[in-house]
DNA sequence: CGCTAGCGTGGGAGCGCTCCCACTACCCAG
DNA sequence: CTGGGTAGTGGGAGCGCTCCCACGCTAGCG
């Protein structure tokens, strides 16, 4: 990369033009890549370019052709303690990979107060952002219906319902709780529990359905004693599983639809004296660093968490662009991961 | 807030400054809080902003301002996976709870390559923020120098020697080492050994410097066997213990410099049949969800994660202001968490 | 009573791009 | 040989701000 002569200030693309010997229009053309520009121009420009360490400025271009480069990653901040940790961290990753390669802004906003929430539905409405990804949203969030009625590009991780309208990239949630189920019953177990996130998240419901499915695969029969509704977080999971042990003793295997709350139920299951996984398997979700750990180390349904981030870069990209190669709504597959919990 | 009439298009600050009865510049000087303006003045401005649900726009400004409102949070990817990841997390909380307030835009990078490195050093020079937090460098890390040379405001998390220029909020690791022995030296523990993190990062080298303290300090004289360089993995920490224990099979403590090669180290002091704390005492730093959920759970270290996160961006914006009411330079206090391996 | 000093103010001149219109050159069909 | 394309191009007109100069006005000074 070549320095440019006069030290501190940039090189403007009327220099870029000077030197190529052309138009600015044309110096336009070669960097957005229109195909209307003879190849002759396009090595002149390409060769100033390179010459002068020319760098767009992004303020210019977003101010005079309405769109910003930078897409918007939206964090609320109370489910930033609930889930995993590690859940947001491989989000982003993947995100970041995919928005780096289309040369875009990762703009994170975690929102933690009504106040940053108002301050973000500004933002939104200033159109400071091409496009926003929203992770971990409750049944009744409104902020997608928002993005919808500004008409910005919106791609959720997770969906609210069944009959999300809008895009989104999810994880095969039902099909997690039925592999869990499965794997319990083929190991004999004939008393299943299960340990559900908060029953206002979609992904906490379809956990609980695959569970249910796959008792009903496995020939089980459904006992309402056996579900309990907890939070996602540790303590939440502890409290479920004392009430579960409290309420059907003879139990000996939980479905916990999340690590963390497995990492809690571990630690009521030893209170009570129930070994794992001799007396009872316990089976989390997520995959997380919490999972190895654990003694014994917990068999976990793996979700593709990365994947799901760069997927739903993906997708937006499109979305703001206007393509519609893939597909709006995805469910990536889950994969159960074996350990010695069951 | 008011919904502007002409659907779609945001007001301008030419309407504001119609509405308002005023000519633009004053409408500037009342967003900006400049002192010279009257009363009344900004009180007709201040109506219309509300009346018309006005928003700057951030690019115009940006354009004619020569600031950007945003700031880069940049992490190394290759980084991301050693340190335990809550890490990031929290110090992106942190941050992003800072810079909400003062109303600038967190731009997260991850680096994780060669190519996406040049791209941000391009990023830097294209002035497209208005400054830089860097997390987790190395001795030889050339990235705070860049930002030095092209005169960019930046603050490190940690530092890269002792006589590092460039301003940093780090966590006093020496004292964490310190404090990790004095608690073993208590508990009766003569052959006190430390695994140590990536020598080339100054924080590992400050741990082992309060290590080699703490053990002057309790009057035990250091030895060469009890230290075991690894690179803040599990892995690392696993095949650190091992060599320990043959190096020094009567070892009875060890002071793991993160509380994931401290994991590491648990699992082979297990595979030796050693007891914790019984037969070997085992301290982390970090104070991580690993800590809490290991057998037994362990006593580390915690370092102040998200308060570094926000001293970073409140002393990263007071280099841009310009204002110097905090030091450039701060170690912030760690604390022993004592749990039951030590 | 004139003269300066300052406050509060309006608005011109850009910031560096993209968009788009107009223009040239050239081609091919009629 | 002419008319109507079309590919390639130059450059004007903004985008919505901030900066700053110049203006009117009031107040205080000698």
């Amino acid at each position: 990369m070549a320095v440019n002569g006069r030290q501190g200030s940039r090189p403007t693309l009327e220099e870029v033009a000077a030197r190529a010997g052309v138009g600015r229009g044309t110096v336009s053309r070669v960097i957005n890549g229109s195909p209307r520009v003879s190849d002759r121009a396009k090595a002149a420009v390409s060769r100033a370019i390179a010459e002068l360490g020319y760098v767009p400025n992004r303020a210019a271009r977003a101010l005079a052709g309405a769109r910003t480069d930078a897409v918007a990653l939206v964090i609320p901040e109370t489910e930033a303690r609930l889930f995993a940790e590690p859940y947001f961290l491989d989000i982003i990753r993947g995100v970041s990979a995919e928005l780096a390669d289309a040369d875009k802004q990762l703009l994170l906003t975690l929102i933690r107060s009504r106040k940053e929430r108002q301050r973000f539905e500004q933002y939104l409405a200033a159109q400071r952002v091409d496009g926003v990804l929203l992770v971990s949203v409750h049944a009744d969030d409104p902020l997608p219906d928002l993005v919808r009625e500004l008409d910005i590009p919106a791609v959720l991780n997770g969906r609210r319902s069944e009959a999300e309208p809008v895009a989104y990239v999810d994880s095969d949630n039902v099909g997690a709780g039925r592999s869990a189920v499965a794997r319990l019953a083929e190991g004999g177990r004939r008393r299943i529990a299960t340990i559900t996130g908060p029953l206002d998240m979609y992904v906490a419901r379809c956990r609980l359905d695959g569970y249910r499915q796959g008792l009903a695969t496995a020939g089980l029969a459904a006992d309402e004693r056996l579900v309990a509704a907890a939070d996602f977080t540790e303590e939440g999971g502890r409290r479920a599983m004392r009430e579960l042990l409290e309420r059907c003793p003879e139990l000996d295997a939980v479905f916990a639809a999340s690590d963390v709350m497995a990492a809690g139920a571990r630690v009521a299951l030893r209170e009570a004296g129930r070994r794992v996984p001799d007396d009872v398997a316990l089976i989390g979700v997520d995959d997380s660093a919490v999972a190895r750990h654990m003694d014994p180390p917990l068999t976990s349904v793996r979700q593709p968490i990365e994947e799901m981030g760069r997927v739903m870069a993906r997708v937006l990209l499109q979305e703001i662009t206007g393509t519609t190669a893939e597909p709006r709504q995805l469910v990536l597959p889950t994969e159960l991961v074996v350990r010695e919990s069951a």
